[in-house]
DNA sequence: CGTCTGTTTGATCAACGTCAAGACCTGTGG
DNA sequence: CCACAGGTCTTGACGTTGATCAAACAGACG
């Protein structure tokens, strides 16, 4: 039973028994965060590096008149700030939208391991890599598909990106946010997200309550959605 | 006189002597290549790592309907696929906007260089980070700015990225892109671009013609977009 | 002279936002 | 046990932004 950030590193690189045991070393201390604390703030110096063990986290932005914008979800296995030790500061703050769990380290431990560990340092690159190809197409789903398209492709990537790390369980898993959250992510109002989930539901293509979600037939979901799962580069290409 | 390169590491990271010697040898041989060329298409395994040393390039990618998604401008200074050697393929196509000239070389040379250079392999990172931050704030302008905001706060951030690299000259640059591509990064159409632009230009902020953008005030032109600069990481912050 | 690309304009329509209000649930204090 | 507050979800009426459709115009080029 591999943890979250072997699953995910695993992806991008073979990791032997080796690397394996020192990833085991390197996830400790976990530290507790309850839902909605702020893990790094918007002009904070960076002094640490941070890894999501489980739960849910959220890279935004607040605009002057206190709308948010959130640019990324973090899920299990993703890194909080990887190398941004070499900006000054964060130009953007990172919250808990769930009860998480994080590992905090330096970054001389981080570069310490890459060193030491290629397939580590490969694994950690490819996440990075991938966190990148994520962010451009959003990108894409903000400026070219419409809410309904672009929601049901949200949860299409949530849907492929939690089950790289086994947390898809009979078409479900938990996705504990709420509507005003998602809306932030898809950059539309609570009002229109609502009603672009009651035509997903309605459509028998989507259940989201409670923080969980289910979705029956991924494949008409990822048709209507005009999914292309090439950039989460899971496939054997 | 230092080259674009030069400049932009030099933002991230102090340059000495033998690095900008060092740099001065890997920037040959030049690739002149003309607008409107794929340097990268989607789906091709990544075989070596370019440069950008003049002109004007795009990530992008076309949707099944034929519609097309700019999801980031490459400038002098800017690598095209720095690390994506660790994925197997492309997830997006990479266009020249105007005539270009690129270095082509390889990842084992790339590395070699930062394990040599620790001044120039900073300052790559530090180009990749605020790379990641642009996109993340395009993000933000996509999904809660409106066009006439969004569109300012575009030019806003390319001046500043010009003259970061000395191409701004009496509030004006070279930015040699068609309305039907502003629309494309945008995410709006051409039409609707147009009549921003017009409604920019009615008010003095913005010239836009034949290539060339010129901004009187700069000033108002942020204060109407709401600028907030920190994401270049420019500042003595 | 015709074709092509890029710019411009107008009329109409759909997607999405805004405003306002109520329902439901949970936790808290009297 | 009840009253109340706060957060989330839900619904309806109406307004605005931006898309769509169609056409004309200008300059570059063979």
């Amino acid at each position: 039973m591999k943890n979250a950030t072997a699953k995910r590193l695993g992806h991008g690189a073979a990791l032997n028994r080796e690397d394996l045991a020192r990833l085991d070393r390197f996830l400790h201390p976990v530290r507790r965060v309850p839902a909605g604390t702020d893990l790094i703030q918007r002009g904070e110096t960076v002094s640490c590096v941070r890894l999501m063990i489980s739960g849910l986290s959220a890279r935004y932005k607040l605009l002057p008149d206190g709308r948010r914008s959130i640019m990324a979800l973090l899920l299990p296995g993703d890194f909080c700030d990887l190398h941004v030790g070499v900006l000054g500061h964060m130009d953007h703050s990172v919250m808990t939208l769930a009860e998480s769990e994080v590992v905090e380290t330096s970054q001389s431990d981080i570069d310490g391991m890459m060193g030491a560990f290629p397939n580590i340092a490969r694994g950690m690159r490819w996440i990075d890599m991938v966190d990148q190809s994520i962010t451009r197409e959003w990108l894409v789903s903000m400026g070219r598909r419409r809410a309904d398209r672009q929601m049901a492709h949200f949860f299409c990537e949530i849907y492929h990106r939690m089950d790289m790390i086994d947390e898809v369980g009979s078409n479900s898993f938990a996705l504990p946010m709420t509507q005003e959250e998602l809306a932030d992510t898809l950059g539309i109002t609570p009002v229109h997200a609502l009603r672009v989930l009651q035509s997903l539901r309605q459509s028998g293509m989507v259940q989201f309550q409670d923080g969980r979600i289910s979705i029956p037939k991924l494949d008409s979901l990822e048709t209507f959605a005009e999914f292309e799962g090439d950039y989460l580069h899971l496939g054997r290409s």
